[in-house]
DNA sequence: TTGTAGGCGTTATCAA
DNA sequence: TTGATAACGCCTACAA
């Protein structure tokens, strides 16, 4: 066991014991260059002996590199965003980078110095598209290899790497326009950007047939939320025969709530959402969600921003991951004799 | 807006620009020390029109100090362990530290070599005790500061914050008890060092009256391990008037194949199990679980590593945090007459 | 109150 | 194949 307060080996300590310059301990030890297999065997035992690692910080002021990649999410308590780290995090690892996570929702605002000072201390940075606008043009100011999460991006000139929202729409409302149903609640959550397209997309499904769709807007992305709207939604009377949410959250609130109000779901109201995180298939009835690719969008992400650090142009590549509708048993058809495979 | 691409501002840009000494210029925007009001207000202005930012991997050189700290977890999307890093962030996030996240999982075993070199990109470290032992042999020989998330720790000299698990199984046990049920199914899981410890509580609250507790291993702590025990467990001879697991996503495998079996829950079996995930309340019938305390762990945790960076000697100070009994419907009465109070 | 100068550990350039 | 040396950007005695 070494004494942990002694001061860490150098490159020069190594360089003498192995009898060698620093450039030589240098160069091999980054791999760049081979030497006599004399020199070479001295300066592994060197290391060895005296437990040498480099110091990332010596090696950045040189390099500029600082060898962290950060990802900037709204609440990483929400199983999407955390499918997202997950996924970044293992390309980030494969890739020998380090993850530096920035959650929003804990800097009470993501405070524009907060997210300046990540700039120079991370070589690149995925960012929710979802944050404010200030915050954002901080970042790319900064001139920080930046890779957005969330499809369509306002910022064109970087790549934005998620689902296409309308499509995911597009999607769910065919399911439930095919099921039978015409008389649909959008719970919107008009704080992100995407939840508009998601709608679109519903709506566009139920073109040329009669049916209608109403709107109402959550004030956050939560549980709780879909708990506290979900008497004023599942009572009213334009109800409808389905209600879509604007992610899973809202809807497994609206399900448990409808349990304590003694609304059958989905005989008597069909309930579906987006995201498809991992609890959905856990509750009662299972949610029917569309998997919004959580995971993949961030692997995706983080591959693009290793490449755009790399000094590739990213922006024009294809960022766009198909989203994919897991029908479950919230959603059911009212088309008599008809039954969904499932 | 900026151009991208062009050099950073420096410390002797700003004293340039300023007609003043770097060193001036060093003490003022650190805050050590005043100077006349003139030239605070020209520095001021040189900082703002070169948008300068300091440098954190020079200063890091010069003070030792990275400004970052890890958290090193086995599974980020358990959200037990993302309650953990939930709270942790937030305390680093309060003490203006960056948190670097390491998912053991996504490393393919948490390999030697990354905690290694993260040992010398931090300026601390929280670690689940769960890692193996060589791993974290390496983190305590590199000397950086570390704290582990996990009680009891199996390394005296450095703090450890957690829930006590036996203390937590005994809670659940007399809750067991209390209700009337004699004969228990313990689903542990022996790849974590505590579920011992919860089963032992679970065991001693028994003690006295004529009570079986089983134990039944679980190869994994999901929801999918659950699902695949649960014929055998639920339709066993055996299996008792209760099943407690060690955690809340086998518990939530285990009711979800339930509902398949058609054996009514808890009618005909009780569950309940330990995390108390946010999850749980969610699922039918709502899981009885023992809260332990993630965000509350994460955030002392993080104050304790703050503390141990400083220099202080955290080891000895009082880092267990009690958890709580949170009865739902998962466990009922078997006694007649008596209805618990929810 | 302000400035000078040395050094932190590494890499890159250039020379031997 | 190897080595000497100049940066990199900042902090901190110490001096003025």
């Amino acid at each position: 066991m070494s004494s942990p307060r002694k001061r860490a080996a150098t490159i020069r300590d190594v360089a003498l014991a192995a009898k060698v310059s620093t450039a030589t301990v240098s160069k091999f030890v980054n791999g760049g260059q081979r030497f006599t297999a004399e020199v070479e065997a001295r300066i592994t035992q060197a290391v060895r002996e005296l437990g040498y690692s480099l110091n990332p910080m010596a090696r950045g002021m040189i390099t500029g590199r600082t060898g962290n990649v950060g990802v900037v999410i709204l609440d990483i308590r929400n199983p999407y965003f955390t499918s997202l780290v997950s996924g970044a995090a293992r390309v980030a690892a494969a890739g020998g980078l380090n993850l530096i996570i920035a959650d929003a929702a804990e800097s009470t605002s993501p405070e524009l110095g907060v997210l300046q000072s990540l700039c120079r201390r991370v070589d690149g940075l995925v960012v929710s598209a979802r944050l404010p606008a200030a915050a954002i043009q901080g970042v790319l100011d900064s001139g920080t290899p930046v890779v957005f999460f969330g499809r369509p991006s306002p910022y064109p000139h970087h790549a934005s790497v998620g689902c296409d929202s309308h499509q995911a729409g597009l999607m769910l409302g065919r399911h439930l326009r095919d099921l039978g149903h015409r008389r649909i609640t959008y719970l919107g959550f008009s704080g992100a950007r995407w939840s508009a397209d998601r709608e679109r997309g519903l709506r566009e499904a139920f073109q040329g047939v009669k049916a209608s769709v109403r709107t109402v807007d959550a004030s956050a992305p939560s549980t709780e939320e879909g708990e506290r709207l979900a008497s004023s939604l599942l009572l009213s009377p334009d109800r409808g025969d389905a209600i879509v949410a604007y992610n899973d959250l809202l809807a497994m609130g609206l399900l448990l709530e409808a349990q304590s109000l003694g609304i059958a779901v989905p005989d008597e109201v069909s309930v579906a959402a987006f995201d498809n995180i991992a609890y959905g298939r856990l509750v009662s009835p299972a949610l029917t969600s569309v998997d919004m690719m959580g995971e993949a969008t961030g692997e995706l992400a983080m591959r693009r921003l290793i490449a755009a650090i790399q000094g590739e142009d990213v922006a024009a590549q294809e960022n766009v991951i198909p989203p994919r509708l897991v029908a479950r048993n919230s959603t059911r058809s009212l088309i008599k004799g008809k039954h969904l495979a499932r």
